[in-house]
RNA sequence: GUGGGUGUAGCUCAGCUGGUAGAGCACCGGGUUGUGAUCCCGGUUGUCGCGGGUUCGAGCCCCGUCACUCACCCCA
């Protein structure tokens, strides 16, 4: 059979990388705890009406159709996000859940789309949402993003800055400078970065905005402070609305939380637009310092009826951390790195095979006291089985013959009794380091 | 889905106006007779993406096709 090759967008790690993508998952999984977020996972699929509802129609949803099916697909499709799935379960379990309820979901998503770098069709999120029954607590808006800042904090990537922005702070202004639908206006302002104020304003002139009105428009898009000075810089620009004021005080209640407790890693950032609708209050976008070409790797917001059942609304606020998209480049460019590409601390020597039973019985007294152990594969000479050791990253060898163990990073070596040495507790597991760009 | 670029060794890539394929790294063996990484010596590595065409002759030119990749769209 000819060698395959990789399918373009489906990624697949090596083994070293692997250990770098279940260090930044526990990592996740181990603040969301922290914070109170009950792990949960739903199927893969879901009915394609249900997939399709939130957005655009051209979604690239993934149908699944049974190989022998005689009449088209079952109309279910792979799901696209973990947001609607999500809505979906909470409908479906209402009655089983206590709210608000928080949780955290670390899956699997698939779309269609061309892959490119940063894109894939089969890629891995990390969500965390909260949601409640009829209302929700605007302070969740606040808390949320501050959860996923601290799990970065954590882990070894480069900073990463979250750029916020309010729904009703947007909407209110469009409105109030006169424009009839403001999910137009928003679109438009949303590609500033890409294509330019000028293309901008002249997309804007098209929709029958006035003159004034696009000015002002692209003088809040402006607006970008790390505190809550935004609020004054926008007063500034002289436009009255009570819900542009409304959403005006819940980016200073953001912002004024992030200024001590995640200094330097949210700013307010009024062009923030997020192509999908049914964001209606505070909304983020994510980008990874010195990747800002990537885009967002973590993006969200506040939603107030993505799950009703037509009686009881549920309101929520969730973010999504794209693993995939950050691990995808970080790896590629060898920004970060794990110590080794094996579980493995210790691997015992093999004098010859005679004996491996000796070498079993160390690693069997070593794995006893939770040390990831391995047993050289084969009795070859000793310079072999330390590059066994070596190739992988295994920081110690052991050698049953005159019982000694030696540290590779060193080369010293000293006798050792298996029922009571222990390696650093820093060997135990591999080492995930950042590695600056030289 | 639309448009551009690229497919040569495990990896990164050379390959002249068409004349039957190369380098570095990696890998294997030896120097070092059972203690790695350095150094020295030696060695292996290919349906030149696939199919067809032009030609005495194609890695190179032409057509098709597939894959990868970048941009648009959209988004993690």
């Amino acid at each position: 059979m000819a060698r395959p090759t990789p399918l373009s967008g489906f990624p697949e790690w090596l083994p070293g990388e692997r250990i770098v993508e279940q260090h930044v998952l526990d990592t996740l999984r181990r603040v969301y705890e922290l914070h109170g977020f009950a792990s949960l996972e739903t199927r893969a699929v879901e009915p394609i009406d249900q997939l399709l509802r939130k957005g655009e129609i051209d979604k690239e949803v993934y149908v699944l159709r049974r190989l022998h099916a005689e009449d088209g697909d079952a109309g279910l499709g792979l799901h696209f996000d973990l947001t609607v799935p999500f809505a979906r379960y909470v409908l479906e379990r209402a009655g089983h859940l206590a709210f608000p309820f928080r949780r955290y979901q670390i899956q699997k998503v698939w779309r269609g789309e061309r892959p490119q770098d940063g894109r894939y069709r089969e890629f891995t999120q990390a969500d965390i949402d909260v949601v409640d029954r009829d209302t929700l607590a605007f302070h969740h808006e606040v808390d949320l993003p501050l959860v996923v800042l601290e799990a970065f904090e954590q882990l070894p990537f480069p900073p990463m800055v979250m750029h916020v922005n309010n729904r009703k702070l947007a909407e209110g202004f469009y409105r109030a400078v006169g424009a009839d639908d403001p999910s137009v206006v928003l679109r438009a302002i949303d590609k500033l970065d890409k294509i330019g104020p000028e293309k901008v304003r002249a997309q804007l002139a098209e929709t029958g905005l006035s003159a004034t009105a696009i000015d002002a428009c692209l003088g809040l898009a402006e607006i970008t402070t790390p505190d809550a000075s935004f609020a004054d810089r926008v007063r500034g620009l002289g436009v009255r609305d009570p819900l542009l004021d409304e959403g005006v005080d819940e980016l200073v209640r953001v912002l004024d939380a992030a200024v001590t407790r995640a200094p330097g890693r949210l700013v307010a950032d009024l062009k923030v637009a997020r192509g999908l609708d049914y964001y209606t209050g505070t909304v983020y976008e994510t980008v990874m310092t010195g990747h800002e070409d990537l885009g967002s790797v973590c993006s969200g917001g506040r939603y107030d009826a993505l799950a009703s059942d037509g009686k009881t609304t549920y309101p929520g606020v969730g973010v999504s951390i794209g693993v995939s998209r950050i691990l995808g480049r970080l790896l590629k460019t060898g920004s970060v790195v794990s110590s080794r590409s094996v579980p493995t601390a210790v691997l015992v020597a093999v004098d010859d095979e005679e004996s491996r039973s000796v070498s079993d019985d160390v690693a069997r007294a070593l794995r006893r006291r939770g040390i990831p152990t391995e047993v050289a594969p084969s009795a070859a000479k000793f310079g072999k089985q330390i590059r066994h050791a070596d190739r992988r990253g295994i920081p110690w060898v052991w050698f049953p013959g005159d019982s000694t163990v030696k540290d590779l990073r060193t080369g010293g070596q000293t006798a050792a009794d298996p029922a009571a040495w222990t390696p650093p507790l820093e060997d135990l597991t591999p080492c995930i380091t950042e590695e600056k760009p030289s």
